[in-house]
DNA sequence: CTCTTTCTGTTGTAAAAACAACTGATTTGT
DNA sequence: ACAAATCAGTTGTTTTTACAACAGAAAGAG
């Protein structure tokens, strides 16, 4: 678990937490690590759920798949990033979403319970680490309300444009690379894999992008 | 604005909280209240904002409409909810979409960085605050979520199929009413209105569904 | 290295949605 | 109560997407 630490403190959660005081955290939170190999599932639809979750190390895709077969890639969850929260609250529900490893990976589980009950005066930082998820639960939310931005554009087109151009803001650079490939951006953005190639390279010829592989680039 | 102190303590963010401690909780949080007419703005694009709002009565939309003046609703607002703590994040950024009235409204407007960075301990329920806003925003994000399965479904019929089961549900029956008109379902699907007006008919006559204005009955 | 699998781009066809234009019903304002 | 505005439904046309099937390139396995 130690190995982690220099992941953790760079965590949204866990900033401006010392090390040390990481170290302390993770047994007071009841902290407990879990790994998984590509392809496996971290977490699945209809399962109850009591834990925060965090990514030490890999990649994550948050996905579902429909009576049809269609899969809908819902996110996508980085190194650092915390998830499952959603479901953590008194009145959990039962998980909405599959949590698939696209490559293997590490996941911290924290006990909600330990982390929203405890008395927070009992631990200096426990404070400092509620308000940081909360931060990191409103980030969420605003990324979430950018997918909707770009799901509810009209065409192709406008979603691919809608999606690059936050990407090419959040790396600010005109030049970044997406973690999808074609077929999972097709599912992240709810269209057909082979009318979005199409379209890419209509794109592309229109003179608007330039792309190889999974490194774009927005003229 | 005491007066709003019996919609106040049914909210998530004030439950367990007794009435008498709210009204002290209210200067303690630097709370004002603000009021809009039908169709005024209560949050602009790009707009700054470092208060979290609750809506203490009438009805707003969260919409965004763009270059082509295609509008899209992104979410609905009742009385007792919680909105704009994605902006109030330290890194705090612009504000990404319209908030507006639906109808004649009032809004309290508390300061993020009482609410976050005041010693918990100093007021007994601030905490308790804190943890019921991390709950509420939680549910929010689910909400979000379950907005991306509707939009992540290809045809008009498997996004109204998947938005009135969820409102079912939500109501636990099969009949209920939707806070959308034609026009404001259709944008909040975001799909055309007459196509969807449309649809929603060969669903009545494939015997689905009943409705008669926004009330809506699942068969 | 070779075989297999995965990935990306291409094309044609069928299905669905967007759009536009119009009607009648309902609601709103004065 | 009446005129104006909004709302819901209908239809036909155009545009876009989904789907299916295939081919070449790249990546991965043995």
């Amino acid at each position: 678990m130690k190995e982690y630490v220099s992941i953790l403190k760079r965590t949204k959660i866990f900033s401006g937490v010392k090390d040390e005081e990481i170290i302390t955290m993770l047994s007071c939170l009841g902290a407990r690590l879990s790994e998984y190999k590509k392809g496996e599932y971290v977490l699945r639809q209809g399962e109850q759920l009591s834990d925060i979750l965090v990514l030490a190390e890999g990649h994550l895709h948050i996905q579902k798949d429909d009576y049809w077969g269609n899969r809908s890639i819902l996110g996508n969850i980085e190194p650092g990033e915390m998830f499952g929260e959603v479901y953590a609250s008194p009145q959990s529900e039962a998980v909405l979403n599959d949590v698939v490893a696209v490559e293997d990976s590490a996941v911290i589980f924290f006990d909600v319970k330990r982390i929203m009950t405890t008395c927070p005066a009992a631990c200096r930082f426990h404070t400092l680490v509620v308000q940081n998820m909360f931060f990191a639960i409103s980030e969420k939310n605003r990324r979430l309300v950018q997918k909707l931005g770009h799901m509810s554009k009209r065409t192709t087109r406008e979603k691919l444009i809608s999606y690059l151009s936050e990407e090419s803001n959040r790396h600010n650079s005109a030049k970044f690379t997406i973690p999808f490939n074609r077929q999972q951006l097709a599912d992240f953005l709810s269209v057909d894999r082979s009318a979005m190639s199409n379209e890419l390279c209509k794109m592309r010829d229109d003179g608007l992008i330039e792309f190889e592989k999974n490194m774009f680039r927005l003229l």
